[in-house]
DNA sequence: TCAGTGATTAGG
DNA sequence: CTAATCACTGAG
């Protein structure tokens, strides 16, 4: 199948969230094995006016890439043991990111790095060109349902009730 | 419901 | 330098 192309990427997270329901994220878990799991559960985080963002409050060392045009992963540690992954969107300078929150094998973000051993070392990686790390397209139907973001209590009332987070159903 | 765990960040 | 915070998970 055909790994999904920068076109793809570089529009607005809104889009690009809940189209990647369905599709196949493809990871090297091995010298030469690669795993493939079917996404199931993303959530959508919108600029520098989102409160629940990261960038919310502006360009960090951490958030640097997420100010990158679409394609890239941003990946982060959380909580003291999780690593979370998440693809950068948007054109270059407006920082939107989508997070996998869980595919048809993992319930959890914190789960689906643990198991496939994304880290640290995957901040930054371009999906249109990286060897251990990749989405691709599928031509099955796509349907998805639309709930509350999970975990940003924080974000206050707005923010806190958008409806962006996407799963499968 | 709630503790664990340590990087990240803002502030002094 | 200090201390609060945190896009989570698993146990009870």
């Amino acid at each position: 199948m055909a790994r999904l192309d920068r076109n793809f990427y570089t529009r607005d997270v809104l889009e690009v969230a809940p189209e990647l329901i369905g599709k196949t994220l493809v990871v090297k878990t091995g010298s030469k094995t690669f795993s493939r799991f079917q996404i199931t559960e993303v959530e959508a985080y919108r600029g520098e006016e989102d409160k629940a963002c990261h960038a919310r409050k502006g360009r960090t060392p951490r958030t640097g890439v997420m100010y990158h045009e679409g394609g890239r992963v941003y990946v982060y540690f959380v909580y003291g043991m999780y690593w979370m992954l998440n693809i950068v969107t948007g054109p270059e300078g407006d920082p939107q990111a989508v997070l996998i929150r869980g595919t048809a094998r993992h319930k959890g973000p914190g789960i689906l790095t643990r198991e496939t051993g994304i880290n640290g070392s995957f901040y930054g990686e371009d999906l249109t060109g990286s060897d251990r790390i990749w989405i691709e397209d599928n031509n099955n139907p796509i349907k998805y349902k639309a709930g509350k973001r999970i975990g940003i209590d924080y974000s206050g009332e707005e923010w806190k009730n958008k409806m962006w987070r996407f799963y499968m159903g």
